[in-house]
Order: structure tokens, then C-alpha cells, then sequence
DNA sequence: GTGGACATGTAATCTGTTACATGATTCA
DNA sequence: TGAATCATGTAACAGATTACATGTCCAC
């Protein structure tokens, strides 16, 4: 899977521009994949060259001008091909996660400050995923809808996990 | 955090080789963070000029010979500035997810054998990082500790909402 | 006139993987 | 003798990000 097979996907159901592109991928889609313009407009401009989408500008009133790009028969096919390929495992890379197994590393107030902050992120995140359940939750497919309940149901598990853990420590950090 | 600054983490308890450094990776890592050898290595290299690790040949019986690296007071320095950076962010990238999301694309007993096959694997590695729980839990350290209850919570949290919602999408299926 | 949303694009760089290449030693 | 584990390494490539560069149009 890479930003093509993404693009591809999200003009599936209607034209879109670059900058529509990003906005889709901020939002919904955030959770599980993301792209930089640098990344999407180069893909843009290949995707068109290797006959995958179609070019269209369009002249806007009140805002400057935008390419839309539109999915082809090929382009389609391409999508369909990617759908079927075998799954690629799941890429997951912390930060967080890395320092708190080097802990023991750290002075523990640091450590707690680091948590305590994690867990705001953690918070913030699931507010943001179910407010955007609540908002799309007419509209999406059946595996649309399992797809946010893993998110939302995994921050829940990492907001609990990590209150607890952080409990623990104030009490060692006590003694 | 890049590689460097892992396989830093990993020399402060004693010195490893590129090959033991791996497996750590494979065993108690897995779950946040990976690199291949073809990053291991050339890291170690780097890390050798730059002063923050020695090389050190040990000849043993039985088996080929290899280089153990040890990490000096520059690079204990220069773990210590990671550990105080600016976290980064957490990094998620899911095949299966993009390709629930768009999963009105693809044949519904296509789709409910992939969310199967996920769901095995779901399982899988609970138990994997259960039964690594088990193991290394006596010599653990408290934020090691929360590292792997997360893990094995969110483990626990995607196979729950991915049974029910395959349970879901099989009876929308009998219409 | 300035900040912010809209809109597109490129060049340099980074960071990593994959595939290849090599070779020791043990055990069945 | 051949597979498995131990052990190290490189070259080609892939895939992306960041920083830079440019510009429209609106509202304050």
C-alpha cells in the first residue's frame, strides 16, 4: 500500500483536487494513513502521465483556480489490482512507547511529565474520533464503521492503560 | 527517534552485536519499533566513527565470530540528549484499515475472509506479547511494564470490535 | 496591508527496505 | 550433504518528508 493505491481509492467516488486530497486524509483518514503535499502532488502528476486519472481545471469564483483529477476505466482496474493484492502487516512506530521501555533512563518527574502529556494527546483523540463517528455515521460503510470503532475502542484501551500505569508510578515515586 | 538512538538504548545495559540487536528488536521491541540489517549495521558503523560506540572482535568456539559494540560516555551523552527531545509523534500506517475504509469496493466474502485472516493474526499476537509478559515480567521496569499492558490491551480491544463487526457485516450479508 | 484559507509545485534530503553476497558451524 | 542458526555486510531502490517557492482571494 502506498499513496498511490490511497489516491486512487479516495477518487473512486468523484473528482478531486490535491488540496482536497490532503483534507480528506487529515480527516477521516488520519488514523491510519497520512501523506505530505510534497507526497501527493508528485503522485498526482504520475498517476495522470500513466493514464490512472484525468487532469480537469477548474475555474472557481472567490478562490484561485484547481486541478481536479478524475479516476479512469485503467485507473479503476489499477485500484481493483491493489485490492486484491495480499495484505502488507500493519506498520505502528512510537515515540512514547520507545522512552517509557528506556524509563529507567529518565528521572521519574520527567517520565510522569511525559506520560501525563501523552495521555492529554490520547484524550484529545478520541474526543476528535467520536465527534467525527457522530458526524459521519450515516453515511458510512459497514466497514467504515468497524474501521473508527478500532480506533475509537483502541484509544479508550490506551487512555485506561495508561492512567493506570501512571498511578502506579506516583505511588513508587512516593517511597 | 531513528534507529541510532534505539540501538543506543539498547547498548546502555552492556554491549551487543548487530545480530543480538536484532533479536531484541524481534522479541520485547517488535510491538513499537523494527529495523532491519540492512539498518542495524550500517548504523553501527556510523555510530563507530562518530565515537559513540567500539567495536570489539570476540572469537568463539562453535560459532562464527562477532563484532560486539560497546557504547562510551559520548554516546551515553548523546542518548541522554534524545531522551530529553521533543517527543514525536506516534507513527500508524494500516493495510487492512485503508482497505476496510474502502471496502464497498471489494466482494463482501473477499472482504469477511481478509477481516478473518486479521483477526487471527489479532489473536496471534496477543498471545504472543502475553506469553512475553509472563517471561520477562519479574525483571521489568514500571514504564516497561504499561509499554506492554498497551500493547496487549490494544490487542485486546482490536479483536473485540473486529468480532463483533464481522458478526455484523455476516448477518447483512444473509439479506 | 496583513493574516489566513485556498491552491500547486519542486529540490534536497532522509531513512529505511530488499535483494544480494558471503561465510562459519552444527546437527540430522 | 543439506538445512538451520549464527554472523556481517553492501548496493540499488523506494518512499516519503521538509523546506522552499509561488500565487490567489477574502475579510478585518
Amino acid at each position: 500500500m502506498n499513496s498511490q493505491d490511497v489516491i486512487l481509492g479516495l477518487l473512486m467516488k468523484g473528482g478531486l483536487s490535491g488540496y482536497d486530497i490532503k483534507h480528506r486524509l487529515e480527516s477521516i483518514f488520519s488514523y491510519f494513513y497520512n501523506a505530505s503535499y510534497g507526497t501527493i502532488y508528485p503522485t498526482l502528476n504520475k498517476l495522470e502521465k500513466e493514464g490512472f486519472i484525468t487532469k480537469m481545471s477548474v475555474i472557481q469564483e472567490g478562490r484561485p483556480n484547481k486541478n481536479v483529477y478524475t479516476i479512469t476505466e485503467e485507473g479503476r482496474a489499477q485500484f481493483s489490482t491493489y485490492l486484491k493484492s495480499p495484505i502488507e502487516p500493519n506498520e505502528f512506530k512510537s515515540d512514547v512507547m520507545t522512552r517509557m521501555f528506556f524509563g529507567e533512563f529518565l528521572e521519574k518527574d520527567v517520565m510522569l511529565g511525559m506520560l501525563e502529556d501523552h495521555l492529554q494527546k490520547a484524550r484529545d483523540n478520541l474526543n476528535r474520533l467520536t465527534d467525527m463517528y457522530q458526524a459521519c455515521m450515516p453515511g458510512m460503510s459497514p466497514t467504515q464503521e468497524i474501521c473508527i470503532q478500532i480506533g475509537i475502542s483502541n484509544s479508550k484501551s490506551v487512555i485506561e492503560t495508561l492512567s493506570q500505569g501512571i498511578e502506579r508510578l506516583k505511588k513508587t515515586n512516593e517511597k
